[in-house]
DNA sequence: GGCGGCATGTAAATGGTTACATGATTAC
DNA sequence: GTAATCATGTAACCATTTACATGCCGCC
């Protein structure tokens, strides 16, 4: 799908940067990516090198404005969704959804189950054992790390909580 | 990390390449490819795009070897892994995980929750029940393409069974 | 004897990453 | 006044994807 064309499928990112200036109003790329940083949900690095490019494509597509708003003595921009990236970004947001929304997201720890036939029964057993051990650790560390601040985020770790313990749960079954 | 380097980490894909050698033994870059583009539980496309470079790159690390091996009249090469590769599979595939393995896995669904508080609340509740519909119906689809053939794969299917059944009822306890 | 599908790749585009550079502001 | 951190980017690299090219084989 290149890159060019109006009605390709925007990327997680994109969708993303678009909700932001949705939910907080017009902001610089630099308030955008801090709440990338700082999200304790998000996968994404936050990395400049990926918000400032998206948002040029986002531009290109004409999903956002930019204006020239130099702070103090120094140069900067300040983004905002236009009404046509409104539109988008509810299509992005909201059904019907685009397969990957839909299907079962991918999962490290799931792929390797799919190898573990190479280890002898009692290393199976071992692996089952220490891989549950080191989820219960992690998830301990993903509990404590609540926001609060923020109603959605509260409810989208709500649902990573149910996730990680979807995953001890099959670990733990295959024990047996 | 460079790719040069050669304690540097495996990308989920160059893992299951190993993967594929260890479980099945010297196989031609096709037969590999056919694997992703057959199993079902992949998130892979499979495409040659990906796995011959991972192959080259394995072959960079010294983990597979390479050997002409002509089929009929065509040349083609077959892989198999080295001693150094299956220390390496194994790593890859045991505990002590990387991060990455461990911490809650990317779901696009749950990263649109970060955004529902811009609907308002009739909508937001549409929103939940045509999730949960098409959940559900996706669903059906998941379960319906069983393997059969290999246990491990069957392993890794009631896993994301066990998913989406999380993801289903996070969304439903949204709903009330 | 032509056609469709299997097998074997290459090339270009994409959307991320890390690393680097550097100006402004704040804390000490 | 200087070090840490905030803010604003650029550049190089990386692992994927899609699209393309092409030879061989079996079937109708």
């Amino acid at each position: 799908m290149p890159r060019g064309r109006r009605d390709r499928p925007l990327s997680e990112l994109e969708g993303c940067v678009l909700g932001h200036l949705c939910k907080r109003g017009p902001s610089t790329p630099y308030a955008i990516r801090r709440t990338f940083l700082r999200s304790p949900s998000s996968h994404w690095s936050g990395s400049a090198g990926a918000v400032y490019p998206a948002l040029e494509r986002l531009e290109d597509l004409g999903l956002v404005r930019s204006k020239h708003a130099p702070n103090g003595r120094r140069d900067g921009w300040r983004y905002e969704l236009t009404s046509s990236g409104r539109r988008r970004f509810f299509a992005w947001l909201e059904p019907p959804f685009a397969t990957e929304v839909l299907s079962v997201p991918p999962d490290p720890l799931r792929t390797r189950l799919s190898f573990l036939s190479v280890l002898p029964a009692a290393r199976r057993k071992r692996y089952f054992a220490a891989s549950v051990r080191a989820l219960l650790e992690h998830f301990e560390e993903f509990r404590a790390a609540r926001d609060d601040e923020d109603e959605d985020e509260n409810h989208a770790h709500a649902a990573g909580n149910h996730a990680m313990r979807a995953r001890i749960e099959w670990m733990r079954s295959f024990c047996k």
